[in-house]
RNA sequence: CGGGAAAUGGCUCAAUUUGGUAGAGCACUUGGUUUGGGACCAAGGGGUUGCAGGUUCAAAUCCUGUUUUCCCGACCA
């Protein structure tokens, strides 16, 4: 009974991917390459995992602020890494063939600079210090090859940029950061994520370090989902951020950015959606109950909509699909979008005082007696969802996570089915691009803390103190 | 940016080989009957064929350019 309209996603995965963000109205293809429509659907992901995401930053004392789009051509350059790091990929902007303006402007593809410049106008002493501000924006990238969502030339996302008038507070900043990404993915997204530090090749152009989290998707292909840097003084001596310590003397700022995107949009269909269409855990789903009346009769009216009320009052959202349609037709529908759950009404179940209650996820119906406390069994029965979406992810995940102690078991591992590799590595950037060899896998994080597998690089064979989890990437 | 495929009503495709009135199914609109897994009958509406040039009496069809999408690589959230 799979949906006419999707791929089986053992079939092609790619095209499934396509076929999903189609299907369920997430977005769509414009006319410009790369940049694609958010569709109503997908949009409201986006808008409910900003509410969420936006709640526990000012929670933790961050502000949002808006800086401009264009980022004059000087300003874009005072830091070297960052902008030999981006060159290839930075629009930018002519009006009518020509330069705009007095001076070349680029479109965002990162606000470092923006910020930078600023926090240099506006820190004078130690006491105006930690500034912690966000911004939620869009950014262009010209990315040679786009799909939606996971690569596109314009995307949405969030960017954090911090100074601090020490590093400890900085680094405490980075790893704050990147344990609210954690727990944002594990308890809304419901999807499992390892994290830990960037090696030196694959970390952000212009951090000192970079820490990253990183989730596994169905097919067993990694999405690099969240990243938070320390810059150390890098551009603070870039662009001139400079305090008054207690001391009385001229000191450097220290600062942080942290990230993530509508990438993780991706995540979320490629990690829990299946041939049906699109899963969405409650948590972050933006309509979490559909209810939908089946026959034209009014004690079924009158039920739903008793039923749509009390669930409103507790704050579920829910909507009732009173549309003229077919009952089947509703009901695929709803699988479709992914709402987690489906509540049919129709004169059978008030024959029998029940209503029918269908989860998503498994796709399991229940009869469920009228005078049973409605709202009560929904909280509990999206709760299970929640944390049976996460278990399954993360059942997946390890089954598809090894261990190696040589590039032939990476190679044979790889070649049979492509998940996470821990395993050894020496530091040297010649065993991590002996290992991109292998179907183009990439270190994904040094983990911290871990226990060794090993005491040689799972490459050289000489002495490794890291334990390195890799993958082949989004 | 390299290699491959494609673009025709909203969607999936036909007509392209051999130039000659753009067609079907689904979707949509109206009326009616229906309603527990993508309903049925009837009547309608909608496309200058991705875009720009060229060849021709005549172009969806041939030629040139260009844009977008998909798949496989290299680069990246």
């Amino acid at each position: 009974m799979a949906n006419k309209a999707i791929t089986s996603r053992d079939v092609d995965f790619g095209q499934w991917y396509t076929d999903i963000v189609k299907a369920a109205h997430l977005a769509d293809y414009s006319n410009v390459k790369g940049c694609t429509v958010f569709e109503p659907n997908g949009y409201a992901i986006w808008e409910k995992m900003q509410q969420v995401l936006d709640k526990m930053f000012k929670e933790t004392g961050h502000k949002n602020v808006y800086m401009p789009v264009l980022i004059p051509e000087n300003l874009m350059k005072k830091e070297g890494e960052l902008i030999n790091g981006f060159a290839p990929e930075v629009a930018w902007v002519t009006i009518g063939g020509q330069k705009i303006l007095e001076e070349k402007m680029c479109i965002r593809p990162t606000s470092e600079t923006l910020f930078s410049d600023y926090y240099a106008s506006k820190v004078k002493s130690y006491r105006d210090l930690p500034l912690k501000y966000n911004q939620w924006c869009n950014v262009m990238r010209w990315e040679k090859e786009t799909r939606p969502f996971l690569r596109s030339r314009e995307f949405l996302w969030q960017e954090g940029h911090t100074v601090h008038s020490t590093s400890s507070e900085a680094e405490e900043e980075t790893r704050n950061m990147l344990e609210i990404y954690k727990k944002f993915f594990e308890d809304y997204l419901a999807i499992p994520v390892i994290t830990g530090k960037k090696t030196e090749k694959e970390k952000f152009a212009g951090a000192e370090y970079t820490l990253t989290v990183e989730a596994l998707m169905y097919n067993g292909v990694a999405l690099q989902s969240g990243t938070s840097h320390y810059f150390g003084q890098k551009f603070s001596k870039a662009y001139d951020i400079k305090f008054l310590n207690k001391e009385n003397e001229l000191e450097y700022a220290y600062q942080t950015s942290w990230g993530v995107t509508t990438r993780m949009i991706g995540a979320l269909i490629m990690v829990h959606s299946d041939d049906d269409g699109l899963v969405l855990p409650p948590n972050i789903a933006p309509n979490q109950v559909v209810i939908i009346p089946i026959g034209d009769n009014d004690k079924v009216k009158v039920l739903s909509d008793k039923i749509y009320n009390d669930l409103k009052k507790s704050n579920i959202s829910v909507y009732v699909d009173d549309s003229i349609k077919s009952p089947g037709f509703k009901f695929a529908e709803s699988e479709v979008n992914g709402i987690p759950v489906r509540i049919e009404i129709g004169a059978r179940d008030i024959e029998n005082g029940n209503i029918t209650v269908a989860r998503r996820d498994t796709k399991e119906k229940y009869e469920v007696p009228v005078d049973t406390d409605i709202v009560n069994y929904v909280q509990t029965l999206m709760d299970s969802i929640q944390e049976d979406m996460y278990n399954k992810a993360k059942l997946r995940r390890d089954k598809m996570t090894f261990e190696a102690h040589n590039l032939k078991e990476v190679e044979s591992i790889m070649d049979k089915q492509p998940g996470f590799i821990k395993a050894m590595w020496c530091g040297s950037e010649e065993c991590e691009l002996k290992m991109k060899e292998i179907r183009g896998t990439k270190s994904r994080c040094i983990l911290e803390n871990a226990k060794k597998i090993d005491d040689k690089c799972v490459v050289c064979g000489k002495h490794a103190k890291d334990l390195v989890v890799w993958g082949i990437q989004y």
